[in-house]
DNA sequence: TTGCTCCTCACGTCACGTGAGGTGGC
DNA sequence: TTGCTCCTCACGTCACGTGAGGTGGC
């Protein structure tokens, strides 16, 4: 019967030396004689027990895990059990980490639109992000809300001119003045805009929101916390109203 | 100008009080002031920063590489290598976990076909999935090579039936001969068997191996380390041979 | 004064890697 | 005797978590 040392094993196994004495120190793998020098000898059994060991940490067992496993009367109905576990674990860590990398490309992409980088950039990009999808609700919801407004405007415009019918356009112009009123009112309340200057996230009051200059993605402000007066580009507020400074 | 606390500032930043802490020992959010008893204390910059961080943190980043990143001079230039460099490093694990994963469910699977359940199975099972790759394409050149002897033996036996030429058939029962034996040296040279009762995975006699009974998978035989007799799995052998024993 | 929050050690987690200083075995 | 391998401490890695024992601030 050969015995192997801790280095035999160790190339046998695809391992290093330290993790063969790892393994013994943690109960794994013990070896099943020592020279009297007091080295480590391993019999033909332990290289079998190693290789068994390699594969199931390939598998992403802990070594704990792998302990229960070798040690179990009766091995079989763990198993099942731990493979499962591995399985829920392995794909969650496969999710987080496909998240990770969607966050990365979208940072990268957002980078590309900055002309003069510096670390806050970071920050607009990573609140524009979060709050995109917020963004995209809010402004589907605000087509939604302009639509009625918008059939009455033209079909009012339409019967004016094909038959004469005027009062139509005046319902129109009397209804619109306290629905641009409100509309707007709910709007900077759940809009918020960021400063390119100091890059603070802030809302204007639906006054100056609503006669500034503006395009479809940015608007006219002056920036409350530096003073910074330029397009900030618009963004979802977060649900959390910070209020009291 | 507000401050907040320890506490104030982990929450609105979602995270633990002691990792606040943590982030002012690597460094990496030093608080901009400290209170006469020694408390730290966090201004509006320092949330913001930590709002950085934490988004950072959510792409993986490790905190060095964070620290790296707030530090630079010009982060422009070390952002997208960094970004790369993750989205690399993401993928390849992605990649590992769901090489584990596969793995996991073919253990699962060979282990469903296994009626009594020792911890030796799952080194049956492990050798039999690393090495069932090279024992498939080892089959089909089984087959290629099978092939001409094949077709010399059937056109000869059609040829015999048809026209009465049966010299053909003749040159192939000469043929056969030598070409089995050096056929079944080769196979028996490439194939290993795995015994049932002690998991020795031996290598037979090319006599013992073409004599022996056997199955499409399995073949029955004498184990050679505990003597044990019966039908053993059909795996290739593995590249290396171990031969001194 | 009572709670609550915060402070700093110091150790634990995970699976080893990396020296240091010493030794077995050919 | 010279290399080579192996041995055992002991500390480092990574990003915190978890007490312990003490204290600030309302």
């Amino acid at each position: 019967m050969s015995k192997y040392t801790t280095g035999e094993i160790a190339k046998l196994c695809g391992v290093t030396v330290r993790t063969v004495q790892y393994y013994d120190s943690r109960g794994i793998l013990v070896p099943s004689e020592l020279s009297e020098g007091g080295r480590r000898l391993y019999s033909e059994d332990d290289v079998k027990r190693l290789k068994i060991i390699c594969f199931l940490r390939e598998l992403g067992l802990s070594i704990d895990q792998v302990k229960q496993l070798l040690s179990e009367e009766n091995p079989g109905s763990v198993i099942s059990l731990l493979l499962d576990q591995q399985e829920v674990s392995l794909k969650k860590e496969i999710g987080e980490r496909e998240e990770m990398l969607k966050k990365v490309s979208e940072l990268k992409a957002g980078l590309k639109s900055v002309s003069k980088f510096s670390v806050e950039s970071i920050g607009d990009i990573a609140y524009f992000m979060t709050n995109r999808k917020k963004l995209r609700n809010l402004r589907i919801l605000i087509v939604l809300i302009s639509l009625p407004l918008g059939i009455l405007q033209w079909s009012s415009i339409i019967l004016w001119i094909t038959r004469g019918i005027w009062w139509l356009f005046l319902v129109w112009v009397i209804a619109v003045v306290p629905y641009v009123f409100y509309f707007s009112r709910w709007y900077f309340k759940k809009m918020a805009y960021i400063c390119p200057q100091c890059h603070a996230v802030f809302q204007p009051s639906a006054r100056e929101g609503f006669w500034a200059n503006h395009t479809p993605a940015t608007r006219k402000l002056t920036c409350p916390s530096c003073g910074h007066r330029g397009f900030c580009v618009e963004v979802a507020a977060e649900t959390e109203v910070k209020g009291n400074a």
